[in-house]
RNA sequence: GGCGUUGUGGCCGAGUGGCUAGGCUGGGCUCUGCAAAAGCUCCUACAGCGGUUCGAAUCCGCUCAACGCCUCCA
């Protein structure tokens, strides 16, 4: 089952099969979240396609170390040598690390609201500066990076002379020297191809650190390289991370980590797609953006009404990873439509009863869902498969189709396995244990009510049941073998 | 301007050189006191124009459109 999991590799444009350095180990990397302000929708999508990447891995029986770093070393800005995060604090009139402090107990809750695994492990810049002075000096003693007035550049040029840059982007850098903009603020570089592994911290920039090049700060693309490689190796499984950060910085993470060791750093590079609103991609600069609290209140221009985070996950597991998905207030409904289905079928399956025959192939389906998720990870025809099971479970109750207990087990581990351990989703109403028992024992008491009236064709009291019910969302649905409620 | 991706039925979204995606919506039927649910069923698409092929929506070319990256960005 693990032997045919292929993965799109975006190094080389294709699907291989995966195949790890170390058997039954998988190292992960993805790309975290810089902390100067609330994480969007779009923001959670990658990571939730990457949750959903491990969550798979973890159920295949893999032991994964899944790194998923905090930037909270702020990133430089096109026109001042200073970065987001201190720009935000002195606005704000706080300490740098008040704001990454806010923001990362933001993303955790988000996060957690949308049930994803924790990261094995969430390094974080600040915490690993005496690293990225190593790597910077090795960076310079192989010759590939450069010191002007207290900061240092990496010098693409030259190794460009050996190496491919670009090679991950499709680039080549004759061509990007041709076309390249003239920035102001850049006469430091020798060429502006280069990119900063270290920068000069003027005297009002907040974060500063003491480095043998002077007071300053790392360069943005830097602790990706340095924390990677102390926690999964020179060489490891897969880096992920949002399509946008292919160019640059994934592209020079490769150059530094080869500039460093002299060695391609990633197997298999991952790049989830965008999410977009309205067709265009999400950003917290345009405005142009969901914030996940607002889904769940519905308070955006753009909703009709809140949604809750399984459906939020149901909605973009509906996609491919390496898809293009547009977010509308119209998707939301039928994923909410969709995701019930689901669910109703899933707190159906107690009352299923068991015969010495099947008539539907459970393994063949099982089969099926597992060749879907190894076929680089295609929720979508995993969802659709999930929806035969759905059916199954339907005919099965209402007595048109028959199954064994045995068949029975294993299509129970198999949905559960998939709708709840890899896509992560939650059916909300089998929350909370006792809870449910004593709702299920009064809404039964009221359905035995409702039962009485209607023998008694007193419709009018037996309708008024079930409005009224249905009025404090719990609706009522009469089948062949009785009456059975669906909480909303 | 350069590089790249995409264009699928009312909507969202998979996939494929010839064979059902799936979800939502709408129509019909079964069931039902009615409704809901469930089941069955119908509406059967692949931007446009050429080319390759026995056969293309799937491969190639061009056109149009949209999006992404080229600057911080998931």
């Amino acid at each position: 089952m693990t032997q045919n999991l292929s993965i799109y590799n975006s190094l080389t444009n294709t699907k291989e099969l995966f195949k790890p350095l170390k058997e039954g180990y998988v190292g992960m990397y993805v790309c975290g979240p810089t902390v100067y302000s609330k994480v969007h929708l779009g923001n959670v999508r990658t990571f939730m396609s990457f949750d959903m990447i491990y969550r798979y891995f973890l159920h295949l029986g893999y032991k994964v170390r899944y790194v998923r770093n905090i930037t909270d070393a702020g990133h430089l800005t096109d026109d001042a040598a200073e970065d987001k995060i201190s720009t935000k604090a002195r606005l704000e009139q706080l300490e740098p690390m008040e704001i990454v402090q806010k923001y990362t107990v933001d993303f955790h809750q988000i996060l957690e609201r949308f049930n994803f695994l924790p990261p094995s492990i969430e390094p974080t810049a600040t915490g690993h500066i005496l690293e990225q002075i190593e790597a910077i000096q090795t960076i310079i003693n192989n010759g590939l990076a450069y010191v002007v007035n207290g900061s240092v550049y990496f010098d693409v040029l030259k190794y460009n002379e050996k190496e491919h840059y670009g090679i991950l982007s499709k680039r080549n850098i004759e061509d990007a020297i041709e076309n390249t903009r003239v920035l102001d603020g850049q006469s430091d570089k020798k060429n502006p191809q280069d990119f900063a592994l270290w920068k000069r911290a003027e005297p009002e920039h907040i974060q500063r650190w003491k480095s043998p090049w002077g007071i300053g700060f790392p360069g943005w693309h830097l602790e990706c390289t340095v924390m990677s490689t102390k926690y999964l190796g020179e060489a490891f499984d897969i880096h992920g991370g949002g399509m946008d950060l292919k160019f640059p910085h994934h592209e020079c993470e490769i150059a530094q980590a080869v500039a460093c060791h002299n060695t391609a750093p990633v197997k298999y590079w991952m790049h989830g797609n965008m999410l977009t609103l309205n067709g265009k991609k999400m950003a917290k600069s345009t405005g142009n953006n969901i914030l996940p609290g607002e889904i769940f209140t519905g308070d955006n221009k753009n909703l009709s009404k809140g949604f809750s985070a399984s459906v939020t996950r149901f909605f973009m597991m509906q996609a491919h990873y390496r898809s293009v998905l547009d977010f509308s207030n119209e998707a939301l409904l039928a994923a909410e439509k969709g995701h019930q289905r689901l669910m109703d079928a899933l707190n159906l399956i107690p009352k299923l009863s068991t015969s010495n025959k099947s008539t539907i192939e459970v393994n063949l389906w099982r089969d099926k869902c597992y060749q879907a998720m190894n076929d680089d990870f295609n929720t979508p025809i995993l969802i659709a498969h999930l929806f035969d099971a759905v059916k199954f479970i339907n005919l099965i109750h209402d007595g048109k189709e028959y199954i064994t207990s045995e068949d029975l087990d294993l299509l129970i581990k198999t949905i559960n396995a998939f709708v709840f351990d890899v896509l992560g989703l939650n059916n909300n109403a089998e929350n909370s244990g006792q809870a449910t028992t004593q709702l299920e024992s009064v809404v039964n008491m009221f359905i035995e009510m409702r039962n009485a009236a209607r023998a008694d064709k007193d419709w009018a009291l037996s309708d008024k049941i079930r409005d009224d019910l249905a009025a404090k969302g719990i609706y009522l649905k009469d089948g062949k073998e009785g009456t059975t409620f669906s909480l909303k």
